[in-house]
DNA sequence: TAAGTGACTTTTC
DNA sequence: AGAAAAGCCACTT
């Protein structure tokens, strides 16, 4: 027992839980944990500790960077407990942004792009699937047609070979990894990036619903040789 | 209308 | 493994 004791991961509509990816015997996991506690009661909060070391893909995904505060998807913070971005992220809840169900495609397309969190990464593939109505190629044009500046995160969408697919112009690749690369997202050798690591299972069922779009499995499924 | 063109994907060599 | 070909579908010319 400990500091990560107190585990009630039981959310329900006033309590919020959040996720704190751990490792055993680790010093600065012990400080986020204690650092939380104020939190706890200011806002309402729940905690639920996740050890990194009993989950392979979290393993990877987190490797050494513990501990990790997140809101399902979405990283607040790592290392060390920032009041700044915790306050930030609480500060700004459940925005219930319109539902684009029934919008243009392109609309709908930008709309789950903005769902992939940082750090992950979806092909168009997915993104089609879930859009429900749109191909691959299609979703490709849904990004190119995005102005400069955009808010959508389109650095986040691949192919369906992990690799950043070359536009007709030539550049923007080198930016598209740099981005990437800044999340944390690694490439190897041959410029890939491993999907069971860094893929993006799809937006929460909740806003599935409220959008109009669908389940899929992620990108990479039954791509692993057997 | 027909033909050409993608920030795609899958199948075939 | 990697390249080429074949499907693909909305848009543009």
């Amino acid at each position: 027992m400990g500091v990560y004791a107190r585990r009630p991961p039981r959310p329900n509509m006033l309590q919020r839980t959040l996720t704190v990816y751990i490792r055993q015997h680790c010093h600065l996991c012990t400080e986020m944990a204690r650092a939380l506690v104020p939190y706890q009661q200011r806002f309402a909060l729940s905690f639920e500790f996740v050890d990194v070391d009993e989950d392979p893909v979290l393993c990877a995904r987190y490797g050494e960077k513990v501990p990790v505060l997140a809101d399902g998807e979405q990283e607040i913070c790592q290392f060390f407990l920032s009041d700044q971005a915790l306050v930030e992220h609480l500060g700004t809840p459940v925005r219930a942004p319109a539902s684009v169900s029934g919008a243009p495609r392109n609309e709908r397309i930008h709309a789950i792009a903005r769902q992939i969190p940082k750090g992950r990464v979806a092909t168009y593939g997915q993104l089609a699937a879930i859009e429900g109505r749109s191909t691959a190629r299609m979703v490709g044009n849904a990004m190119a047609a995005l102005p400069a500046g955009s808010d959508v995160p389109w650095q986040r969408v691949l192919n369906s070979r992990g690799m950043l697919s070359p536009r007709s112009g030539g550049g923007g690749t080198s930016e598209q990894k740099r981005a990437l690369m800044a999340e944390g997202v690694l490439f190897d050798r041959r410029d890939r990036v491993d999907f069971a690591v860094v893929g993006w299972s799809g937006p929460e069922p909740q806003w599935l619903a409220d959008n109009d779009c669908h389940h899929t499995p992620p990108a990479g499924v039954s791509r692993g040789k057997h």
